[in-house]
DNA sequence: TTAAACAGGATAAAATCAGTCTTAATTAAA
DNA sequence: TTTAATTAAGACTGATTTTATCCTGTTTAA
């Protein structure tokens, strides 16, 4: 039911270069302020760079910057970059995964609630992200 | 992200005691009817009764029985059974879990989320399920 | 040319998943 | 009262996934 610590490392990386939009910045930057292991993290910014949520620089002077404004990237962009279709049950992707979703009744019920957990995890972008968390500091 | 094994497992029997609501169902019959390995079933079906969900009966003439209506019990009810409290980042459970959680500006956002994931599955009962099995039989 | 940066693949320890097995404890019925 | 049928509980296990690390190669600014 949980996302991976992996996805959570994705997400606060997103979130840091949400701050730095202008910058490119190093995978170093990144994984010491956002707390996150260095190798994994090169790691995770492929796969955010396979996706296109960040675009990727090599060489002297390389690193990753955003790949679109903060508002167009949602948790569940970044979610399913990294773990694929978000899903509760595989049967809701596809039904030849199980032999029994035919005649299954919670079937039609797991193709439902996946439409609504993708609808809920769109809802969050990360220009939204930004505001609440500024909310939060001024609270406490 | 997925709910796991065990717990479609648990689902699918919870199901089958929906449809023999009056009799004492054994374990053979169930792991046999749903296709669900005996040994696992019996564990599964240990901590659906710790939860309440089904009545157990020890002894000759033993076996399951829901423990209330199908309209009484949830998607919610039976995947918390079996997998504990429903969060997609542990975060939104107890924020001491993680050093990040007083500043960083996704965790409001998972509370938030679990919310909305406890209210999606809780909207579907047993009894819901039978009928949404039914409309599919008669279609195809 | 060189040093700084990312890319991609191989590897591995730890955790979780998906079970099995064995030994009780309970109970209806012979 | 014995027996056979049934669940309860916990130890154990192999496979898979998670959570990384490391090494070699490629790109590029200076
Ligand atoms: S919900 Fe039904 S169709 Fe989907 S995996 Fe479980 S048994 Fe199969
Ligand atoms: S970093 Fe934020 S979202 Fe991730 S676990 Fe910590 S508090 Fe929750």
């Amino acid at each position: 039911m949980e996302i991976t610590r992996e996805t959570d490392y994705a997400i606060r990386c997103v979130l840091y270069l949400c701050e730095k939009r202008e910058e490119i910045t190093m995978i170093d930057e990144i994984a010491r302020e956002m707390e996150v292991p260095r190798s994994f993290l090169a790691k995770i910014l492929q796969k955010l760079a396979r996706a296109s949520l960040v675009k990727s620089f090599r060489g002297v002077k390389g690193g990753f910057q955003l790949a679109r404004p903060p508002a167009r990237i949602s948790l569940l962009d970044v979610v399913e970059a990294i773990e694929g279709e978000v899903a509760m049950n595989l049967c809701a992707l596809d039904q030849a995964l199980c032999g029994r979703s035919k005649y299954c009744p919670v079937h039609p019920a797991w193709v439902d609630i996946r439409k609504d957990f993708r609808k809920v995890l769109g809802k969050y972008n990360f220009e939204k992200l930004k505001k609440t968390g500024e909310r939060q500091k001024a609270k406490g």
